[in-house]
DNA sequence: ATGAAAGCGCTAACAT
DNA sequence: ATGTTAGCGCTTTCAT
């Protein structure tokens, strides 16, 4: 197999019949009959350089296929043209959705991204940062502002530049880019309460190490407070994000008394879980129950009757954390945070408070797993 | 801020006040007092070396807060200990799931994970390779059997290993790992002929430069053919993988005549799509129409009445490719193409052909978009 | 504008 | 079992 040279004007360099060895900056600059240090230059900063030397150069380059030998670039740079990312799970489409903006923007501008999941660990989290700077990256996105302290640490002493993402605050320690979590919450929960809702349940994410879940959470409870109204630990339940556990977790605020006539939940996976759940029992989104999420997957508009949530710019974060990266490794001023507009979408699944006199007993919750036609 | 050295035990090297510089190995032995061929010793081949010499050098490593610099390692190596992967896109939670599984195995044994996207688009995927090849990867792990030759060439030359997923073909050039779309569609199929359906449809995803999506076109067919019945262009549309284009694949289907008793989607998300836009026209699913796709997404077992599809083992197959890239780097033996089992899974939107008395014009699409209370 | 040569931090012969 | 040393492929002073 490795055997035919199959392809034209290839290998010059290997005289004999032993291994063929990829094209190095040595064999450029021979074929180009220049020196190696013009090689580089015409690679790097071509202005630095003849218009002659560079064609030669540049033809050379394409005849041998040579590619950069990023390890050796580097080592001698001590810059390793990578950033890393590490997230807690990838399964979430938002999330998925600032992966790859990131990825493409770091790319755009030469950059590659090494990936790492901590899967809501922070210790996990910890040790994924250590085998990232041993990979060799110049910059870190992290998910969030709680992490353990002993990365920054790390990062500092190294000189690696990180930003924290889909948090923001100006107070913080260090970079960030995202939204205040609470503030999004509280106006989300504002918009219920709006609605003449007075007892509002929430399923949040799980809260511990994770400061997105938190203030979310403390957001609903906040709004709350401003108008006098309890958030009480019963009505509070702490979930996975899958949509199963959303069913659980709705099921859960169903068996309580008082029963909430809203539900605030700390994503939309959840909140679809939520919303199967609730319709799966018989009741009326949103004229029994009010539900509400984060995030604007694309099944929240699409799923029937539509589900109210706080949208939030995944890939502008993305983006943006890429661009701080970047542009605070050469050297550009950069925000210490940015601040991204979250978008209130109301749609379907939010509407007034049921009127008293509603039956709050669960309705036959089989007879609405088919579709009444509606003849 | 960098001039602060509120670590303990840190900083032997900088005798003077300049810049802290990482530990290197230099460093290392010096405080270990050994020499530093030793202290690699000690760190990569810990049996090479005297019990007191490696606890020396373990001390120092970690008082240094010592951590290998990868770039000078691979150099020297010449491996990486990188893994590239391209994928098409993130955005789907099997895909994720793979992702997911193929960066915690490559953890797992020492290998990072760089990832770069193609968006469906070969032309860029040959792109992304050669950006991978100059990070220096030590192996590609690629999305389907439909590559431009240019990347197996640049490849091989280098010594790269790749193998290509969800995909199985032993007769491929490339070793693979995964299932055979085209049979798996074909059973799927089969599913619903076995249910009497004789006008199926099909809500294909994109075919151009996947063979994924053209393999399940194929097998639909095929099971067809078998049975003598037709695919007829008018009942194959082909959409991207997004919920709403899901919706708009089955408008267009159900405008044609004679009209598909049975949907075959490219996938779940386009199925959840056909699936809402069923139950929004006032469709019954599946007494009216019969809905499937491949994935087996959490949402399909959530959605009622149950989304029946193909269950794809994608962490499997993430991990598998893991594997066998780093087998086959350390020279173990590795199986030229693997299959994993799918699994088809029978839930409420597959049932029985309806009876030809049934009517064959679209109730009114409003009215379901809310849900009749059935009181 | 171009070339020669000294490393970047590590590993692996090759000594001892 | 441990130490010495020559590179790995590139960038970058420093000469010219």
């Amino acid at each position: 197999m490795t055997t035919e040279p199959t392809h034209p004007g290839e290998s010059p360099s290997a005289p004999a019949e032993g291994e063929w060895r990829p094209a190095g900056m040595r064999e450029v600059a021979q074929l180009a009959g220049v020196s190696i240090a013009t090689v580089s230059r015409a690679l790097n900063e071509p202005s630095r350089v003849s218009a002659e030397m560079r064609l030669k150069v540049e033809n050379a380059v394409r005849s041998l296929g040579y590619i950069r030998h990023g390890a050796a670039r580097a080592l001698s740079l001590r810059r390793a043209h990578a950033i890393g990312a590490i997230i807690p799970t990838v399964d979430n489409a938002r999330r998925a959705d600032k992966i790859a903006a990131l990825q493409m923007r770091c790319r755009e501008r030469g950059y590659s991204l090494v990936l790492a999941l901590s899967q809501y660990d922070l210790s996990i989290e910890l040790q994924q940062c250590r085998s990232l700077v041993e990979v060799g990256i110049d910059g870190l996105m992290l998910e969030g502002g709680e992490h353990d302290p002993a990365i920054y640490e790390l990062l500092e002493k190294r000189g690696i530049a990180v930003v924290n993402t889909s948090v923001y605050d100006p107070a913080a320690a260090q970079p960030n880019i995202g939204f205040d979590n609470s503030v999004a919450a509280r106006r989300l929960t504002d918009h219920l309460l709006d609605l003449g809702h007075k007892t509002v349940g929430m399923i949040a994410g799980p809260v511990a190490g994770n400061d997105r879940a938190g203030g979310r959470l403390a957001g609903v409870r906040a709004a709350l407070a401003a108008r006098g109204l309890p958030l009480p630990p019963d009505l509070v339940v702490e979930r996975p994000y899958r949509i199963g556990e959303g069913r659980l977790g709705l099921r859960t605020l169903l068996a309580r008394q008082p029963r909430p006539t809203a539900v605030i939940c700390g994503n939309d996976v959840i909140a679809i879980g939520a919303l199967i759940e609730a319709q799966a029992q018989g009741l009326d989104v949103p004229r029994d129950i009010s539900i509400a999420g984060f995030d604007d997957l694309d099944l929240a508009a699409q799923m029937p009757p539509g589900l109210t949530t706080m949208a939030l710019p995944a890939r502008e974060i993305g983006e943006l954390a890429a661009d701080h990266l970047i542009d605070s490794l050469e050297g550009k001023p950069v925000a210490h945070a940015t601040e991204v507009e979250v978008k209130l979408i109301l749609r379907g699944s939010t509407g007034p408070v049921p009127s008293e006199a509603s039956p709050l007993g669960v309705k036959n919750p089989a007879e609405t797993r088919e579709r009444d036609p509606a003849g």
